[in-house]
DNA sequence: TCTCTATTTTCATTGCAGGAAAATAATTTG
DNA sequence: CAAATTATTTTCCTGCAATGAAAATAGAGA
C-alpha cells in the first residue's frame, strides 16, 4: 500500500493543481484533454484531485499537449516576492558583538532570498568614536529618519541631518557616527556586488 | 502497452542515469540504496538502467534520501560552460551595414548563453575618419594585438600601440580609429550591463 | 422543471512496477 | 589462478494502483 508520508510528501509537489491550471488557462474540459491525451476524462478528474498519482509516461502525456516539460509538474511556481517582517519579529543585532555597540541594525527583507538588495533599519547610539570601518561590494544608500548621522567614505566626513540621503560606493572603507544627543534612525539600503 | 514514441521521450530525461550518479557520488551499492529507500536491488538496477520507469512514490523515495527535489530528474544537469569557436565557424560582421566599415567584428563566445562576457576579436582598417560613436552599459576592455588604434572616450582620444590595452566605462560615447597602414588587430570584451 | 454538458465517483480490469531469488559479472583473497 | 565474496543483472511472478467505461452527480441554460 501507499505509505501515508510518502503521499503525503508527494501532495506538496500539487501535480493536480498545476495540471488543473494548465488545463483551465486553456479552457478546456476534461473530455476534451482527454482527446488530445487519449486519457479518460475520470482519470484526469482523478489526478487533478490527488486521488491518485499519475504514472511518469501518463503525466509525459499531459506534458507533450501542454508544451511543458516534466519539471513543470515538480518545480515551485513562481511565484511575485511578497514578504512581510513585522517589528516583533525582526533580529535586532549590534555592529559589535565583542564591543560597546556603536549601532544597532535589522535587516527589513531577510525572509526574501537571492535579494537584489538588502534594507535595514539601523539606530546609531551617540558616541565620541565612529564605528569600526568596514566594505563590501556594492553600493550603500543610507537615508536618515531622526536624529544626525556622519558617514566617513572616500576620505570625507559627511554630516547627513533628518531626511538627508547618501549613495556610495560600498566598497571602500566607511564609518558611521551619531552625532545628536539621542540616537539616530536610519534606513540602509545595500545591493550586492556588481558582476565583472 | 507503452507506447514507443511516449518511452523514448522519458528516456530523453536519463532518470536512470541522474539516480546512477547519485548513488555513485555517494558511494553507495545496490542493496545499501534498497535499505535506505526500502527498495529492492534489483529493482533499482533496472531503473538505473532504464528497464522501467519508476512511479512517482517509488522515486521520491530515493528522492528523500538524496535530499534532493523531485525537479532534480526532470531538469537538465548544470554543465559546466565550455564552448569552442573555431575560425571558420565565425561570423564576420561590420559595424556598419550600409555604409563602408571601419572594423569587422566576430564573435568568439557567441555559443555561451547567459555570458558575463562579450569577446570579440576586431580588425579595424585603416581611415581617416573615427567609427560612428556609440555606447553600451557596463566595461569593455580593448587590448591590441597588432597595429595602432586610437580611441576616442570620455573626451579624450587614447593611442594604442601593440600589446597595449584599455579599460573604460561603455556608457560613454566612444569611437576607433585605426592609425597604421595596415589595419588593426584587436581583442574586444565588454561586460553587459551591472544590476543596479 | 427539464435538458444538456461537465465533472466526479463507482466498479472492474490489467499493465506494469516491484519483490524474491537465481544467474551472471566483477572484485578480492589466499 | 581458483576460490570466495560481493555487486549487479535478469528471470519469473505477484499484487496493486493506475486506468478506462460507464453510471451518478452536479451545474448551467432555457
Amino acid at each position: 500500500m501507499l505509505s501515508e508520508t510518502l503521499s503525503n510528501e508527494l501532495e506538496t509537489y500539487r501535480i493536480g493543481e498545476k495540471l488543473r491550471s494548465l488545463r483551465s488557462e486553456k479552457g478546456l474540459g476534461l473530455a476534451q484533454l482527454g482527446e488530445h491525451t487519449g486519457l479518460s476524462a475520470g482519470m484526469l478528474s482523478k489526478i487533478e484531485r490527488g486521488q491518485i498519482f499519475p504514472t511518469l509516461p501518463t503525466l509525459l502525456r499531459v506534458s507533450l499537449v501542454f508544451g511543458v516539460g516534466l519539471e513543470h509538474f515538480f518545480t515551485a511556481p513562481e511565484t511575485p516576492i511578497l514578504e512581510v517582517t513585522r517589528r516583533k519579529d525582526r533580529l535586532r543585532l549590534p555592529d559589535d558583538p565583542n564591543a560597546a555597540p556603536t549601532y544597532l541594525f535589522e535587516s527589513l527583507d531577510y525572509p526574501v532570498s537571492e535579494r537584489p538588495m538588502e534594507a535595514f533599519l539601523s539606530e546609531f547610539l551617540p558616541r565620541r568614536k565612529a564605528s569600526r570601518p568596514h566594505r563590501h561590494p556594492g553600493m550603500e544608500l543610507v537615508h536618515v529618519i531622526s536624529g544626525t548621522l556622519e558617514l566617513g567614505i572616500h576620505g570625507k566626513q559627511v554630516k547627513l541631518e533628518e531626511g538627508d540621503a547618501l549613495t556610495f560606493d560600498a566598497d571602500h572603507d566607511h564609518t558611521y557616527r551619531c552625532t545628536s544627543e539621542k540616537s539616530c534612525q536610519a534606513f540602509v539600503v545595500t545591493t550586492p556586488a556588481k558582476p565583472g
